[in-house]
DNA sequence: GTCTATACATGGATAGAC
DNA sequence: GTCTATCCATGTATAGAC
């Protein structure tokens, strides 16, 4: 499963075969068949694996993060530190090829699921209490950071400056929320009240997915 | 190039060969080499080519594009309507192979270049002037929901459910910038201030990447 | 320009020796 | 469990007929 990472890092989904597999692990081309029953199938469980080795790794960095500068920044390093590896990228190839690959849907959905609950914990922790929290759908939002991850990686390759430097604009951004929480007790006021008028009607209770 | 563009949706970056691409255009295999050298130039040519015809074609509906929240539905339209075509999803296995393959690499960094000006010039109109527009670096901010683009139809692939519900719930978040602008005088003149004070330090002039 | 034919490499998968 | 050997399908690339 090692070997298919490693694969996978360096000749990516396109690049990824039995006999390319076993080089990388050292073993015997066979094997593949012997213990997963096809390629397919070592794609799959390589890539569980990988996500939850990962995952289990960075889970302290995570609940390290305390704003979402923080959080831009864990990212950008994440890229700079662990693309070596392979087990960063991995997860982008998996879904390139669980688009056409009904064996490894499943896992690469799991893997991006275990980001995305990780994300989830951080900004739950960040936004909490946040006067936007009524607007915040967490679980979507989380979601759609993982996504931005996802696309920042693949960009990451074809582009490495501007995709770095796009990342690191959005430092400000994260710093405006801070800000949104700090108007001073009257601004508060207003904007928690419009906020209410807006989230009122769409959502029943805060971050939760209402079934209406 | 169509021929590409049908294979890259239908089998994805590892499932297209000369044959398998000559299959779908209905040519002989051996035109792939005659007419663009190898597999990789003719994926390149398809990526360059396609992405031009798709943003080309997008180009009056961008256009129309009056808020964020619209942005957002637009990017699930484009998911829903243009699958099929195989024009959207090609990005994705384009960059996904781009990963390891320097030929494709140019063409696919062209490629969501186009994306990212496009949205750029709706961000421009959209937020033009904004109360945040001090703080917000339209080119990379345009990058990173170019990148969440990408991440979002990898994961829509695997996982469409979660994937369509994660970017609706954003609809509010888009929402939320109607909100800030239209605070009311006293509120926003405390948030333009406290605005200042943040981007004042980090940047020079707005949406200009400063050298320092 | 497009086809057929053909070369040679790579990949999936299995059988059988150790 | 791991290896060697092998079969057959698929893939790249070229030569030559039309």
């Amino acid at each position: 499963m090692q070997g298919a990472l490693i694969t996978l890092r360096e000749r990516g989904i396109a690049g990824v075969s039995a006999r390319t597999i076993a080089a990388a692990a050292g073993v015997n081309q066979g094997l593949v068949f012997y213990h997963f029953g096809s390629v397919d199938e070592l794609l799959a469980a390589a890539c569980s694996w990988g996500a939850e080795q990962l995952i289990t790794e960075l889970r302290p960095r995570f609940a390290d993060i305390q704003t979402i500068t923080e959080l831009l920044d864990f990212g950008l390093e994440l890229n700079e530190g662990y693309r070596r590896s392979g087990d960063v990228v991995m997860l982008a190839q998996a879904l390139a090829g669980a688009q056409t690959d009904p064996k490894l849907r499943p896992a690469a959905a799991q893997a991006m699921d275990l980001w995305v609950a990780e994300i989830e914990a951080v900004l739950r922790r960040v936004l909490g209490d946040s006067v936007l929290n009524p607007l915040l759908d967490l679980p979507a939002l989380s979601r759609f950071l993982t996504y931005s991850f996802v696309g920042y990686q693949l960009a990451e390759g074809v582009d490495e400056e501007s995709a770095h430097r796009a990342i690191a604009a959005l430092r400000p951004l994260g710093e405006l929320l801070g800000v949104i929480d700090d108007l001073g007790p009257v601004a508060t006021r207003v904007l928690r009240h419009k906020i209410r008028d807006l989230a009122g009607p769409l959502s029943g209770t805060k971050n939760h997915r209402s079934e209406a």
